[in-house]
DNA sequence: CGAACCCTTGACAACTGTCAATCACCGTGG
DNA sequence: CCACGGTGATTGACAGTTGTCAAGGGTTCG
């Protein structure tokens, strides 16, 4: 009953041989509990009487190469993750064997909460570099959760970010012109890479134009020109994948094109 | 930190009159248990032995009519809301003033789930026709589901099934051609009556062709020639608003243009 | 019965996709 | 160390889908 009200679940892509999840399990670090989220890039905390149960909800930590997948659409969803290095790119497929990329994720993320709706996971997730995933058991969570309002609250906030954030892309694919799509992207990573710490205004794109099209529901082409554009314009100074941004200003005034 | 990856949430709209949620409410009705969650199309049901808390968790019945707002963006939010009657649409907004439907809602499916990201809601929901919305306190949820693991287990699945939709909807409209769009549109919505018991082949659209176009990221003239192509090629009986599918199989092919 | 709103259809323009050639970068191997 | 091949990025010319503008017809509701 539950899953009732999404059609099309792709169920199995089977096509390309993606390079089968060699997982290296990481041991499991005893946390020293103050520092144990902010290490490890979780999303999530505890109230300081209940630190010691982060080392239940997290059970490990997965290495991952470039290229490689942490889940399949399809499979039982048995775990959720977050992303604790390197960075993840979430695939969408359709029968007729189309793809689009819904979703990059940087430390500090979630992946595969959508999960939740069938207990299946809906989206193929892997590696755009070599990255780090914590593995996080989905019925641990729940049954700690329970004890735990903090953390059922931080569960249910952390699904919504992810639905808002989906809802923002649709608005994004559906009423933006291309070259505001890139000027949003660019500012959306550069606003993430901020809230980790990272420098805003120059970082590397972990992506190909490729993905970043698919993202964007263009070609790459495309994308390839908009960059070239901005370039001359001088907003951002690209070199192909390493970016920085010089007009930042620039760059939001493409979002509000109506006033002239 | 929960919503720190969600970026520019519309605050306020604020341009159009949309006429004042004049909004009248039903006399709380005492359930006859079994009967309760079917009678008010909650997508929300409970285990034998806490039947009777369901009363704690719907609150009330509201009415509203065509064009009347059930909440807006940048509001507190405190409660979610299920579709008894009628159907909404949900609506992002983004500071220049342009507008995109997210998501329509008919009966049985849950409204204003993408403010649990920040406690807020993020998109304005608007009753299509006259229409009735059960009422749910989040607090109450919340509580009632840390005593009744069948109802967290619920709330994941409910926030994950949006989730997997607007992933869905990003795929159409990043990846798929126009007449696809519609297609997949006509389809899905028929597969929903379907759920709710009622006919998948014929029904009255509640919304306009702009409306639909906003949703499918068209313009209302595209929405309306496909739909005149389509008729024409006699996959669907289109009169203004009234639609019968006449050939299902045909419009599913739309959606696997790959094979010919 | 009339006005407002919605829908339909046409002609044309604009944006983005397609196809193709070339260039730049990177890792491999001679 | 350099040559080479492969992948990804850039750029151009052109085509196609969809948007824009405009006119006209239909439906609904007071």
């Amino acid at each position: 009953m539950c899953d009732s009200s999404v059609i099309s679940l792709k169920t199995q892509p089977t096509m390309k041989a993606i390079p089968a999840a060699s997982i290296h399990r990481l041991d499991k670090p005893h946390p020293c509990d103050v520092c144990f989220q902010s290490r490890f890039c979780l999303p999530i905390a505890l109230p300081q009487d209940e630190l010691s149960r982060m080392r239940d909800i997290m059970q490990s930590t997965i290495r991952l190469g470039k290229g490689e997948r942490l889940f399949e659409a399809g499979q039982a969803m048995d775990k959720v993750f977050s992303v604790h290095a390197g960075s993840f790119k979430s695939v969408v497929g359709s029968p007729d064997g189309r793809q689009q990329i819904v979703g990059f994720h940087v430390p500090g993320e979630m992946m595969g909460l959508e999960g939740f709706s069938a207990r299946l996971y809906m989206t193929d997730v892997l590696a755009l570099e070599d990255s780090e995933a914590c593995e996080i058991d989905v019925r641990v969570l729940e049954s700690t959760a329970r004890d735990i309002p903090t953390l059922q609250h931080q569960i249910h906030c952390l699904i919504g970010n992810r639905l808002a954030r989906a809802q923002q892309d649709q608005f994004v694919l559906g009423s933006m012109q291309a070259d505001e799509r890139l000027a949003r992207f660019l500012l959306d990573l550069s606003e993430r890479y901020k809230a980790r710490g990272l420098s805003p205004d120059e970082f590397v794109l972990r992506m190909s134009r490729e993905e970043i099209g698919s993202y964007l529901g263009l070609k790459l082409e495309t994308v390839s020109r908009l960059m070239s554009r901005f370039h001359q314009a001088g907003l951002v100074h690209v070199a192909q994948r390493q970016v920085r941004i010089t007009n930042r200003d620039g760059l939001a005034e493409l979002l509000v094109p109506q006033e002239r």
